[in-house]
DNA sequence: CGGGAATAGTTAGCCGGGGTAACGAGTTCA
DNA sequence: TGAACTCGTTACCCCGGCTAACTATTCCCG
């Protein structure tokens, strides 16, 4: 049932100086497949797609490319997860009042309140696991949120 | 060039108790992103498959199932990225010696290689970032981490 | 000891969501 | 005013998840 001898040992817990980035990377990789395991069941929206309906919410109106932007993702990929939020009836397009190449994106009603719908409910597990943790590792979690959301905007 | 007003503002920087997980959550799959993006150019290998090649090199030989739940991801897609990683000649798949259902794993030694070339230069950016970072943050994180390591693995 | 249940891996096929290239409409500026 | 640039879209590709279904092997119980 276990794996045959190990060839090679590296400390998983503990990681040196210069394994904290080796150790950060996957981490990250893995955590987000498990956030996107954890998908609420009575919300059928991607999580791609929460998180322009988040950024409308918190930032008001932008256009296509500052959501791209914001999300990191190239013009046309945002202009794909828009299609299927506008087809939901999530946000609308309308034209820039001053500059007609650029289009500006709105949260619709529906889209606010899936937004506010899901502010309630969302993140359950993650939330529920968050609980479960002492007050000092959550604080940890705290203090190093800022500075992955640096590293997330860095460039 | 800026968006237009903003209906709802929520701290960015400073998230509350109950925001913790709604942030954490939106930076994980920014950050993926974010280091996705930096691929090394001489490596070919997706992170999927890099991923393999670590845990191979740091746990030794290991069986598909293994490897399937150590990267949460379905034996289907294991065998999948285990099939590209076989024709590339980075991996071998040979009999389990108790058990003819199961598929042991090894690096080859070119996989091995790929690895230990990799480990020098890999993170170059994020290692790069964390340089920038005071000592005081990269401390931070060296605290979070074990704790997003066991939230990445937790149920 | 024989046969059904359980387990490991694979095959086949679907789909979300990234990417680049190319293009048209609109804007800017020399 | 015409050339160069910018913004968004379209078309298309590909990676890498997933489920369903199947085979081979092992386990266990009657």
């Amino acid at each position: 049932m276990s794996p045959v001898d190990a060839a090679a040992r590296a400390p998983r817990r503990a990681p040196l100086r210069e394994g904290l980035a080796t150790e950060l990377r996957f981490t990250v990789m893995r955590l987000r497949r498990r956030l996107l395991a954890e998908r609420h069941p009575d919300n059928d929206l991607s999580a791609s797609s929460m998180a322009v309906l988040w950024a409308l919410h918190r930032e008001g109106d932008l256009t296509v490319g500052a959501l791209a932007a914001r999300e990191r993702v190239r013009p046309p990929s945002m202009t794909r997860t828009l299609d299927g939020l506008v087809e939901g009836g999530h946000v609308e397009r309308r034209a820039h009042p001053d500059d007609g190449r650029q289009v500006l994106v709105s949260l619709t009603e529906a889209g606010r309140g899936v937004v506010q719908a899901d502010a309630g409910r969302r993140d359950r597990w993650l939330a529920r696991h968050l609980d479960d943790l002492t007050a000092d590792e959550r604080a940890a979690l705290r203090a190093a949120l800022p500075i992955l959301q640096r590293l997330a905007d860095a460039d």
